[in-house]
DNA sequence: CCCCAGGTCAATT
DNA sequence: AATTGACATGGG
């Protein structure tokens, strides 16, 4: 458990301080779990997450968390940013491995997100076999046909509801190729309550990502990344073409056994170092 | 023209 | 239970 130092500087102004060594902006937010961010300078992003809008930047060691209130910081964005979590302490477990220290060493500063979970079912549907890029533009136009406006350019994610009444023409906007039949049958599901999202919080890992799976798209890779993303199963780890190929090479065993209740957490590292260092992975 | 992208599904062994 | 090809779309 993490005590945080918080700071209240202005009216709607929120300090986090001397926290940058475990949270660094640009490497939690680019680093393929959330496709929403809009990057406004090296260390200053703003977004819609949980249906409200945010402004939030590193200021040295500290982390600004401008346009909101103490009580959405306090019941969203702990949660959401996993303040409550000392990834401190985490990283110096994970360095006892040779390799994961390297990756920590790439980018010490990501964090694994609490993200809406419906919101990231329909993220990793439209994630599966697309890049990240063509994800990201998607999803943004899927905001913009369904959402809400929160102010000026951003919009909330749609609600199952909104995403219910889209049109065909809507679809045929999004782009989203062959996806769309997953998505339009994943939507029907939970209107129908065929599954219930907010029951699958209190399942053990096993049960949860069962039910997960029963929705048209959701496979076991996606299913993790739900669990992981927009759950908080830190020991969810998502198995996609990168992780299989460090694993192949890095770790025939499997992740050492001590690491495995945070898998979840030392694959979003090995993810990020691998997707930028592709060539030593061929 | 090819290949690939944070995979899933259904058919086939 | 494990393997195989199709699948929309856009970029290199």
């Amino acid at each position: 458990m993490l005590s945080l130092k918080l700071e209240n500087v202005n009216k709607n102004d929120i300090l986090v301080k001397d926290i940058v060594s475990q949270f660094s902006l640009a490497q939690t937010l680019l680093c393929g779990q959330a496709f929403r961010w809009v990057q406004l300078s090296e260390t200053s992003f703003c977004g819609v997450a949980m249906g409200k809008f945010l402004n939030i930047q590193e200021c040295g060691n500290d982390i600004l968390f401008k346009d909101t209130t103490m009580d959405d910081f306090n019941n969203v964005w702990v949660d959401y940013f996993d303040l409550n979590t000392d990834y401190e302490q985490l990283k110096d477990m994970f360095c006892q491995d040779t390799v994961l220290a390297d990756a920590i060493t790439y980018a010490p500063g990501i964090r694994v997100l609490k993200q809406d979970p419906w919101e990231t079912v329909c993220s990793f549907i439209i994630s599966a076999n697309n890049n990240i890029p063509r994800i990201t533009k998607i999803i943004e136009q899927l905001c913009v046909i369904a959402g809400e406006k929160v102010c000026d350019d951003y919009y909330s994610f749609p609600t199952p509801e909104s995403m219910f009444k889209l049109t065909e023409d809507d679809f045929g906007q999004l782009k989203c190729g062959y996806r769309t039949k997953y998505l339009k049958s994943t939507t029907t599901k939970i209107m129908e309550k065929q599954v219930a999202l907010e029951e699958v919080a209190s399942l053990d890992y096993l049960s949860a990502k069962k039910m997960l799976m029963l929705l048209d798209g959701v496979g076991p890779k996606v299913a993790d990344c739900v669990l992981l993303f927009g759950y908080g199963f830190k020991n969810a780890v998502p198995t996609d073409t990168w992780i299989k190929k460090v694993m192949a090479v890095l770790y025939p065993q499997g992740l050492p056994e001590e690491i495995l209740p945070y898998g979840g957490i030392a694959q979003q590292y090995l993810f990020h170092y691998a997707r930028h260092h592709g060539h030593l992975f061929e």
